[in-house]
DNA sequence: CCATTATTTTGACCGTGGTCATTTTCGTAT
DNA sequence: ATACGAAAATGACCACGGTCAAAATAATGG
């Protein structure tokens, strides 16, 4: 049976959205506090929880968003034939997902380890992001001895690598692609005697 | 010059840590809150936090603590000769490391991600682990097409990799040794053509 | 032993995420 | 229109991590 939601409930849900997605194009995602967007939807808090499950929820859904337009944008281009070229084209995705600290730390709790029941906007991202790497192997394979989506999911691993070493202190000389693409050259082309 | 550290400084962080150690053998890492610590250990809650940073400071210590013990028994085995091997011997500090989803949390924080200026435990047992790893290497070389340090981070990436999964809804019937165990063989053993 | 300074401890207080019984609004049948 | 049951919104309230000016205690010098 339908749910039969009203249109009040998709207004108050859109309000609070575009409320704090202002906020985060004003101040960053960190600055995002659901007091601040509940005043600036001009709902009740109580109204905050019972469209979304928690805060993170609400970033859940915003971050897995733009991953997603990013995804888009990859999804339209031809597959790298380069380890180099592959790293380059990841960059975009990975600079958002390093944006902040913050931003970077939802991720991590939302993709590997979302315990959440049903899978959520990031998980499903990176489920996305899985397909479209092992279409791009399965255009130009690197390695035969191993499945696409074994290799696949290896990139995926090398890129949070990459990316989570740009937060430790003694790793942040280094671009993110400098360091990805040793990590790739190694997964994708060894050179085994 | 000496800081002259009193010694009531030392027995009130002494009893800090070991009334957090008590709650958490008693039910778990999350139940850790600053109130029952702090109650336990008979102090106000500001000496909490006139010794540690924040909580998460504290949980670093202990997880750490745990880390090493595991690493220290991992240092006195000798060195794997198949992945399957490698696997197994992981598998202890593995299940240490995701016994809690909080905790697997707390170490992703703390790992890659830390952004401390001062290096914590929990990112320097990830030193001393990719330390071993390469000392494995170097004793039985798997690839000699890469160093054994960039063989060693990605082993170390995928176990990451392999924890992260044990929670993710979709993938938790396969234990963690059965999806490592490919990655492995996959990046220690490549069989190209 | 007292005075002075440095270190540690204290606990009232705050910020922010999250809850829930109550009230308001909406859709529908009469 | 009116009544009534269901869905949505409300805001006082709680939990818990974290702060800080003031008080208590320890170390040092005369």
């Amino acid at each position: 049976m339908a749910k039969a939601i009203q249109k009040r409930t998709l207004e108050t849900r859109a309000r609070l959205v575009s409320a704090a997605k202002e906020i985060i194009r004003e101040n960053g995602f960190k600055a995002m506090r659901v007091e601040e967007v509940v005043l600036r939807a001009g709902t009740a808090k109580g109204t905050f929880f019972a469209h979304f499950q928690d805060k993170d929820a609400l970033m859940d859904l915003i971050i897995g968003e733009q991953i997603n337009e990013f995804l888009d944008q990859l999804h339209t281009q031809p597959a790298p034939q380069t380890t180099a070229q592959m790293a380059d084209m990841l960059m975009p995705l990975c600079r958002f997902m390093t944006c902040e600290r913050y931003v970077f730390d939802v991720i991590l709790r939302y993709s590997g380890a979302a315990a959440q029941e049903e899978v959520g906007p990031i998980a499903t991202s990176f489920g996305r992001q899985i397909e479209i790497f092992t279409e791009w192997l399965y255009r130009h394979p690197f390695r035969r001895d191993i499945s696409p989506d074994l290799q696949a999911e290896g990139i995926h691993s090398f890129m949070i690598q990459a990316m989570a070493l740009k937060f430790c202190a003694l790793h942040n000389a280094t671009s993110i692609t400098d360091r990805l693409v040793p990590y790739l050259d190694a997964w994708l082309c060894p050179k085994v005697a």
